[in-house]
DNA sequence: GCGTGGCGGGAAAGCGCTTTCCAGCGCTGC
DNA sequence: GCAGCGCTGGAAAGCGCTTTCCCGCCACGC
């Protein structure tokens, strides 16, 4: 086993042309190389079964075909929903995703970062949420410069961070549009389950729901924190259930999170939206099929990753660019009128 | 901007050492290195923010740090529970894995094979599910061949491809213990969802089923076969339905498809378990907390996504490896008594 | 005293490519 | 008729690292 991997140096000895030949022909460069020649390289190079060796062109060329993806869980929709879009236009364009997860770590960011670096890596999408962890962010942002530095490109999904080309999805716009369109539905009294409160994609949402709130002239909510999980949401609102709130509709920050929540009030008995009303935000495919569907904040999550996917690869200018997509509120049959 | 990235060699010189004695240093060699300049060269390469290059040391050592890994597609709860026991065993190897999607065009599969291989990635896991495609299936043969030929190693989940290690579920037991205890609930006709008929984890899941209805002396279901996805799932159902069958228990062979089926059923007035009861297979966790909770065969996916990473990993001796996992039945609320 | 080993350090030969530079050659234009 | 040009092919110099080999040094043992 392990027969030595075919050269591209065999190939071109085979076909009897120069080193220099055969790369021409197999890997397009700006020289022309006559008919004969190509066809016979070609030609001795498939019945080799030559593949070039990536690590071989990466150094020479000092570039590599590799794309970063960090995020903080694969199994959340909202991350693979992402995940899927940077995958399909780096696979468009002949390059290769490579998949770091965090698990919600800010210093494994820093980390997959470096790795990253090492290994040239040509562009890097950041989907993992801005933290306000002080140490983290700075670790983070000098990755980011030494990245950037050695010529690869960073754009971050949800988070603007100084220096990189950045989609922004409407959060706060959302939150607030969410707000109003609850209020019109009648009612007078929220609660909100708020993600980590060093979260800025959280602290954003909840802001523009406050906002929205206050626009109608409403109170503020409640709040009860929780992670940015299922599990989270679950515990907020037995959280918020044991607190006697009189709440009559709950705004989740983050559609993982409402389900979560969805679960603990059934499982509490409080019927949905009869007894409470419930929105989230994300919309993750999966929870339009669920009963009651659920209300929320549509975001284009895989055209978001797809977005910026493009912005990393697109060569772009110097100057750091930001993509907002809009959240586009859905009501359904988890929220009631009041 | 670019500026250019530090190398061994300048860390060398910087230090007063050899090249030689500071990749010693740096990257753990059998060769011991005396205190002092091994402390001079940790010292300026972390002054110097020296990150080794990885395609050179990849080049140098003749093999890389990278693990593959073949999914259909990423937003798939499936697929993303495997992806997210491979990263982390991966990880925690201090590997980077590479993430290819295929889209579920079985040719993508031996062309991320082959783009792997050129990589040096030491091993590959293939989570896609085989089809009984002929060409296709050659084509990937030849590749993995290939492959492991060149030293790397290389996985299936879910399906048993000649010469690899394998974790398989069991699909045939599951389905079968599935059927049981669908009779054992009192039900006598059943329809099953099944998935496109090439595909070998249907077929087997299927054969399963049909072998426990036998078990119990039961007819044979009415099969409609519909793509392996949500949509799938829920263009068949609207076929069973339209075909006026009189089953009153459905089997959909992928918990995603059931989430279709019940999208279709409730659209139709069809009430669950009520008037139908349906079961899944995967135990997919979103499915859990919806109402009614989906009856299903539980697999253990993370698991399966760490071992089958364990075992592309480990070295392993020459001979295939296979491990299978078992599936539980577990019933849910989407099952009824008939 | 000198030969033997063992050990830490450095020089240098690759690893498989890309790309610059040069050589040769057939044309064109004056 | 010849300088000059454009074009194709090859030799060779890297790219940044690992690893083999060799050398000098020291501690021993006889």
């Amino acid at each position: 086993m392990s027969a030595r991997q075919v050269t591209l140096a065999e190939v071109a000895k085979q076909a009897g042309v120069s080193l220099a030949t055969a790369s021409r022909v197999l890997n397009g460069s700006t020289r022309q190389v006559s008919g004969d020649l190509s066809d016979r390289v070609l030609r001795t190079a498939e019945e080799l079964g030559y593949v070039p060796n990536a690590s071989a062109q990466a150094l020479a060329r000092n570039s590599s075909s590799l794309v970063g993806l960090v995020v903080h869980d694969i199994t959340d929709p909202y991350f693979s929903c992402i995940a899927a879009g940077v995958t399909r236009v780096a696979e468009e364009a002949g390059l290769v995703v490579v998949l770091g997860t965090t698990g919600r770590r800010p210093e494994r960011e820093a980390e997959l970062l470096s790795t990253l670096r090492a290994h040239r890596a040509r562009a890097v999408v950041l989907a993992g949420s801005r933290t306000t962890d002080r140490a983290a962010q700075s670790r983070l942002a000098a990755e980011i410069d030494a990245f950037t530095e050695q010529g690869g490109r960073v754009a971050c999904v949800s988070q603007a961070k100084l220096g990189t080309d950045t989609v922004v999805p409407g959060n706060r716009a959302g939150g607030r549009a969410l707000a109003r369109a609850l209020t019109e539905l009648g009612h007078k009294k929220f609660a909100v389950l708020g993600g980590p409160s060093e979260l800025v994609v959280a602290r954003d949402r909840l802001a523009g729901f406050k906002a929205g709130l206050n626009d109608a002239g409403i109170a503020p909510p409640v709040v009860v924190n929780g992670a940015f999980t299922r599990d989270g949401g679950y515990e907020a609102a037995m959280e918020l259930l044991a607190s006697k709130s009189r709440a009559t509709c709950v705004f989740a920050v983050t559609d993982v999170m409402a389900m979560g929540a969805m679960a603990a009030l059934r499982e509490r008995g409080v019927r949905i939206p009869d007894d409470m009303s419930i929105a989230g935000f994300d919309d993750i495919p999966t929870l339009r099929d669920t009963v009651p569907a659920l209300s929320t904040v549509r975001l284009p999550l895989e055209e978001m990753g797809e977005i910026a996917a493009g912005l990393v690869l697109d060569g772009g200018g110097d100057e750091a660019r930001t993509v907002r997509v809009a959240g586009e509120v859905v009501l359904r049959a988890s929220t009631a009128h009041n």
